[in-house]
DNA sequence: CCAGAAATCTAGCAGCGCTAGATTTCCTAG
DNA sequence: CTAGGAAATCTAGCGCTGCTAGATTTCTGG
């Protein structure tokens, strides 16, 4: 092993230290409060050190969130492939995102809601994007029937957005998680409220 | 007309001002670039003078969501009375939403995006909140059947939501914004997937 | 062991929200 | 009509932000 090789091993290091710290950071205090001063000092090293794996500081959440759409891409396969039927896997994908955006709100945010320059800067970013909207579509096409299957997606993504950023805000009932994310799903597979009452 | 009066006159176009400019100056450039000088550049006068009729920036945000409510509430209150029926009233209500979140992007976005103290801080915004929450249960509930209704308000407002800030984020695809709100409510209604093909 | 390269830090800039204290403007009483 | 005091307004500045140039330290290869 080359010199070489060691320095970069450690600096690969604390790459992963840089993206590992703003993700906590983020999660504990929110990504307003993550600042260059706060993410130096927690490892240890001066802001400028920053910069030399990053651009910005935009840089550094948007890496959270690619590191973040992964994690959430396997979820949402998991959840859906594990279902025993195209009904049961939908039903799971969606309470997978949810939960996914409710343990993990900063990195939600990082992915969805803050403003970003990710749509179309880093390469593989959109690629990524496009994988997760696969799993939605994969999930709720046999649903489709007569309607486009890709704008049906978006509405099933955009529905689950709403409620996951709208819980985070405390706009919707806590206790209802579950009931929205239920009605949502079976509203939208055609599946209609029940015979009568209950 | 006591002086006083004229004062007090003077104070309140100017605060109507203050808002105005903030809100022209929100949608223009965005509400992360405006900021107490700019704004204060804007009307002609120092900053602190902001100050005198608002606690804080956050505050004057604030009051242009209020604004911006009470016009959403208008908006939709007419698009669903207006229509001949509960489908099509419910219909109409969606796409007012959508095109009211479309048109002023930065006062939706000081209403439901940006991350407001509004919640339970000036003493008439939860009503607010709340008649504007009443505007989608009237238009909802009568697709209801066996299912709660707040729910069902909650997961159709959820979705128009998702449905707004995805598509302000470029992340639907612009051409289908209606086909994605009329297979929304045509699912969440009920009316359910045309009989067969087109 | 030592020169040069690489890594890291110190110090600083401009802009941010916000405010204390100086200054100006205006109203009123004599 | 003017003097004085209150009200309105501004200047200047604090501590914070993201970010960077240049000094300094550390490491490496000859």
């Amino acid at each position: 092993m080359p010199t070489q090789s060691r320095r970069e091993r450690a600096r690969a290091e604390r790459h992963e230290l840089i993206l590992r710290t703003a993700r906590e950071l983020a999660e504990s205090i929110g990504w307003g409060a993550v600042t260059t001063r706060r993410l130096a000092d927690a490892i240890d090293y001066s802001q400028p050190v920053l910069y030399g794996h990053f651009e910005n500081m935009n840089a550094i959440a948007d890496a959270v969130a690619i590191q973040g759409i992964e994690e959430l891409i396997a979820v949402l396969r998991v959840a859906r492939t594990t279902a025993p039927n195209p009904a049961a896997g939908l039903s799971a994908l969606a309470k997978a995102y949810l939960e996914y955006a409710s343990n993990h709100p900063a990195v939600y945010e990082a992915i969805f809601v803050r403003p970003t320059d990710l749509e179309f800067a880093s390469a593989d970013s959109p690629l990524l994007l496009k994988t997760a909207f696969a799993e939605f579509q994969a999930a709720i096409e046999p649903f489709a029937a007569g309607d486009d299957p890709e704008t049906l997606t978006e509405v099933l993504w955009s529905a689950l957005h709403g409620q996951a950023t709208l819980a985070h805000a405390r706009r919707l009932r806590p206790d209802q998680r579950d009931g929205r994310v239920e009605l949502l799903v079976a509203r939208l597979s055609g599946k209609n409220s029940p015979p009568s009452a209950k």
